[in-house]
DNA sequence: TTGACGTGTTAAAAATGGTTAAGTTTTCTT
DNA sequence: AAGAAAACTTAACCATTTTTAACACGTCAA
């Protein structure tokens, strides 16, 4: 998901501009920087780049970051903009947010409430319709989390909600280790006694469902959890 | 403009709730104050009342600012919120934002603070208000929610309140988890098993309605609630 | 190699949900 | 205001999903 997401950072502190870079590229986003209001101008106005979202820092020389604001809303009315203002003035915060600000931030602030920030705009964002229909290829069989429905050669297999949350978990992790603490919490919430044995009775449902493909495997690792083994 | 803004505060403090109502009315809006969670939400699902706005406190006794906030998105995922925090705690924030917090804002603040804030995110709500009288195309079916009605291959059907006040919230929720107790709440008012089980009897109409489109399926995630599957 | 603990598997029990129809309440009509 | 119609709730019964129980087997460390 993220990994689709486009952020143009226009930032003249260079340090500050590549920390920024470094930590959101690490949290999965592709970031490009611009190292005033110019470039970052030049870069937006550009067909070739799309961006998701824009953050912009207040003081720029060259071309400050509200008038940057302004420029880039002629061009797009929706794209977000967040603005980095180093002083936390409250004129500045009315100027950004009249220029269409999503939101603002000042400095200084903590990498996870430029983190939180960002999400909460992209969200806002986001079309509302998601893909529902993604699927997975696992060996030969295909699986739709999503819808919960497994394609089977005998037609399609329609998992209950624990098969399904279960059987997600290992997908996503397949080939490595699925914690068995870890899959408990998440699936049923808590990893008693209890929930572990019921748990080890959808492995085996599942196991059962997945043994159309002699390449599947649900291996357990005794006393830590269980792999999802899918050969080539 | 100000004169038809209606906001909606959430404030358990009785005397900073009377002086932040007196303030906004001075400024123009309307207000109205509810002394915990539990009262802002029945106001807020209440179709006499249209809000603009949200401003909730976080610490409230009976249901906290964002338990209150995650249960008003399921009935709109449009009206902006902004929240009123004691701490200003990281962890605060980032709840609040996850919750799809349109601002926040922490205390103590200056009531010029708070006005900007208010008219910021008035002001970039204001394209969004289209939510009037809109069809809504469900797969191949049409839904007009505001008349309670849904456009079948045999004609109009005219829903009931309760058909209407679910299905409007599946709708909303499209292809993401209804969360069962929430909709009790939201359409009973109350979640006991006897609602429990006349949802259950309104969720099977729903599906004989909307079995018309082979596309649309209600699927039940046991013992959490109800996903409106649109495929495309 | 033995005993404790973890897992595999099946079946029974319990909980939750699907559906239809019979009651009850509310709303409309005359 | 009384009867009819519609809306909603409750009951009943069945189906599905999940949990618990029971017993067999596997793994590991002493």
């Amino acid at each position: 998901m993220k990994e689709n997401k486009n952020i143009l950072l226009a930032e003249d502190d260079e340090n500050l501009g590549k920390l920024l870079v470094s930590y959101l590229q690490a949290k999965g986003f592709r970031v490009e920087l611009a190292r005033n209001g110019k470039i970052a101008y030049e870069l937006f106005n550009n067909t070739k780049h799309h961006f998701d979202l824009l953050i912009l820092d207040v003081m720029m020389p060259e071309m400050d970051g509200f008038t940057l604001g302004s420029e880039v809303r002629l061009l797009d009315r929706q794209v977000p903009l967040l603005f980095l203002s180093a002083k936390s003035m409250k004129e500045d915060k009315l100027k950004g947010f009249n220029v269409g600000a999503d939101d603002y931030i000042t400095k200084p602030f903590s990498m996870e409430e430029l983190l939180a920030r960002i999400n909460a705009i992209l969200k806002r964002a986001e079309p509302h319709q998601k893909n529902i229909q993604e699927k997975i290829h696992v060996g030969k069989i295909e699986y739709e989390p999503e819808l919960s429905v497994l394609h089977l050669e005998d037609g399609v297999k329609k998992l209950t909600t624990k098969e399904n949350m279960l059987l997600r978990l290992l997908v996503q992790n397949q080939n490595e280790l699925l914690d068995r603490q870890a899959a408990l919490r998440a699936v049923w919430g808590d990893d008693n006694y209890f929930n572990g044995r019921s748990m080890d009775v959808y492995i085996a449902k599942l196991r059962k469902l997945l043994k159309e493909d002699s390449n599947i495997e649900i291996m357990n690792v005794h006393g830590i959890g269980f792999k999802l083994l899918v050969k080539q």
